[in-house]
DNA sequence: GCCGTTTTCGGCCCGACTGTTTTCAGTCG
């Protein structure tokens, strides 16, 4: 194999070859074909190099010999004979006109050969000067409508919008509509019910027998800048801070179809109506109708919709079509993990590092929050700034924690030594191993990849998983959701070396992180390693985070069996590496 | 291009809104 590709590069080049095929008109089906492989090479749990080492892929859904051939030509050429002939015809700049909202594949088309525009920036020049409304078909409020789209965003791509925001947003939004007295229902739907890392707009849904008056308020809501639709069962507006809304109305009979079908994701949606039609019935988000022709029958609740088609309900942040349909038939879907089984938090900062309060009042928001444990982890020297703690702190600051545990423990919480201590290129910790032995807890992370590549970046986090001390590798990827890409590390590699070492792996629950992502998360658990949900509090109201924690883990199937953190912390001691039950002095008596 | 307790060929998911039209194409989700 010549070229090195991750996952997420060869996933961008189908989903190019999908745009400039259909830019050339090919079938639809094609399309849709490399559009499906670009998700499922974009979502696979291991490497497709690997997977096309060993002749595998056509074992991902949807991934034929074809497509496979392809891969194998990418990886040996660094390209597609395929790609290359469309990219010769059509110009990259099409294939980013094509994502200004508006304009699709027939009128970039279009807009090239008729006009010879290239580019987004041809095309607003084109717009200012009136060129585009010439052409037959297009008239004047499309060429306004790209040009303000052209202007609006400086450019067609969005920006991104974390859960957290999202969420806040939208139950402020449902409120609103719940609170019209013709609503019967009203439920945020579509990547938010489903609770994605990053939202690209939010989608809402609600019951009315009368949806004007429902449509109406929400177009008049006072954190509307502009409405871009408004129909007799649907608005669509865009907020003052740029997010786009969608709001769909149906009457109270139609509830359970339009909740369905509006939550997705569109790849569950598809795989469901394929389940239907081979049961002789057409799915819509009006009901179920029989495909000859005929009534259509309506859904009032989701659990009709997956009923009727022989599957267990199927909770939303399952709905990617990555065999949850499968499990359902068989009534195989997974428990998942809910907040309130959460009994503790091990990761969270105070004061004598980088966080904003003392370890007795993170204690007192864990206690508010109904939790029975919290390990104050501060940072280790390395992370620099001055901030993390070296081993005489360490040791001083674990004495103060002890201190400030003894009159919590009366009122049956423990509040934990710990450490979240760099893991330094080469894999060595930043503390010293009988420093590290003398906590309750030790959390294990790479702050910066300090110039590492791939290769060193993976050996020195498995050499800390190896560490008879480390508990837990925190957030491995280094991704943030707001900036920062992950950093290039073999987590199929890490996540076999904390099965072989018993070390937990960490669902980072800040909203910016949620770091291992849900994936990886499946993958984690498949290969039997437990996963700790923890917030990374650096302030006690930080320690409410741990719902996004929660969501990211259900992306990832996961079970309150798969969660040590749902145990008391005198039984998560027994799910612990063998070194950690003899460290020195009482663990659990205290 | 994928896929098969109907099929190795012939299917392949469905509807709303807008802008441009006088019945529909394109786009979007």
């Amino acid at each position: 194999m010549l070229v090195t590709m991750r996952n997420a590069e060869v996933a961008d080049l189908f989903d190019l070859l999908a745009s400039l095929s259909e830019l050339d008109g090919a079938v639809v089906y094609k399309v849709i074909a490399y559009r499906k492989a670009a998700e499922r090479f974009r979502s696979a749990p291991e490497s497709i190099e690997r997977m096309a080492a060993e002749g595998r892929l056509t074992e991902l859904a949807d991934i034929g010999a074809t497509i496979a051939t392809k891969v194998d030509e990418l990886l040996a050429t660094g390209t597609m004979a395929a790609l290359e002939k469309l990219r010769a015809v059509y110009p990259d700049g099409l294939v980013e006109m094509m994502r200004v909202p508006g304009v699709g594949p027939k009128t970039a088309k279009r807009l090239y050969s008729e006009l010879g525009i290239d580019s987004t920036e041809s095309l607003k020049a084109a717009c200012e000067a009136g060129h585009v409304h010439e052409l037959k078909g297009l008239g004047e409020k499309k060429e306004a409508g790209i040009l303000e789209a052209l202007q609006a965003g400086g450019g067609p791509r969005k920006h991104v919008i974390l859960l957290d925001h999202a969420l806040e947003r939208a139950e402020a939004l449902v409120a609103l509509l719940r609170a019209e007295p013709g609503c019967v229902a009203a439920e945020i739907a579509g990547s938010l019910r489903r609770r994605k890392e990053t939202i690209g707009d939010v989608d809402l849904v609600a019951a009315a027998n009368d949806p004007a008056p429902l449509l109406q308020r929400f177009a008049e809501y006072a954190g509307v800048q502009d409405v871009t639709a408004l129909g007799e069962a649907k608005a669509s507006v865009v907020l003052h801070d740029g997010m786009q809304v969608d709001l769909r109305v149906i009457e109270p009979a139609q509830w359970g179809s339009l909740l369905q079908h509006f939550t997705g994701s569109k790849a569950h949606n598809v795989a469901l109506r394929e389940r239907a039609r081979s049961q002789g019935l057409s799915l819509s988000e009006h009901g179920f109708a029989p495909i000859a022709g005929g009534d259509v029958a309506p859904c009032a609740t989701e659990e009709e919709v997956y009923g009727r088609l022989g599957l267990q309900w199927i909770p939303p942040e399952l709905r990617e079509n990555q065999g949850e349909l499968e499990a359902a038939a068989n009534g195989a879907l997974p428990v998942l993990v809910s907040l309130a089984e959460l009994q503790g938090d091990v990761h969270a900062h105070s004061d004598a590092s980088d966080g904003h309060a003392t370890p007795s009042e993170m204690a007192e928001a864990a206690i508010v929050r109904g939790l029975s444990y919290l390990t104050i982890t501060d940072h280790s020297k390395a992370v620099g700034m001055g901030i993390g703690l070296d081993a005489d702190k360490t040791v001083a600051h674990m004495k103060l924690v002890q201190k400030a545990a003894k009159p919590l423990r009366s009122r049956g919480f423990y509040l934990l030594t710990g450490i979240e201590v760099d893991i330094m290129p080469g894999g060595l910790l930043d503390l010293p191993d009988e420093v590290l032995a003398e906590l309750d807890w030790v959390v294990a992370s790479a702050h910066g990849r300090r110039g590492q590549d791939r290769d060193a970046l993976t050996a020195s986090m498995i050499a800390a998983a190896e560490h008879p001390s480390v508990d837990v590798i925190a957030h491995p990827t280094g991704r943030l959701l707001d900036g920062r890409e992950p950093y290039d590390l073999d987590v199929e590699a890490l996540i076999s070396a904390c099965a072989r070492t018993g070390t937990f792996l960490e669902v980072n629950a800040n909203p910016k992180r949620l770091d291992l992502r849900p994936e990886h998360v499946r993958a984690a658990i498949a290969a039997g390693v437990k996963i700790c949900i923890s917030s990374d509090a650096h302030h006690p109201d930080s320690i409410d985070v741990l719902r996004y924690g929660v969501d990211c883990a259900r992306r990832g199937w996961a079970t309150a069996g798969d969660i040590v953190n749902t145990r008391s912390w005198p039984e998560l001691q027994a799910l612990r590496k063998p070194a950690r039950h003899f460290g020195p002095g009482p663990k659990m008596s205290r």
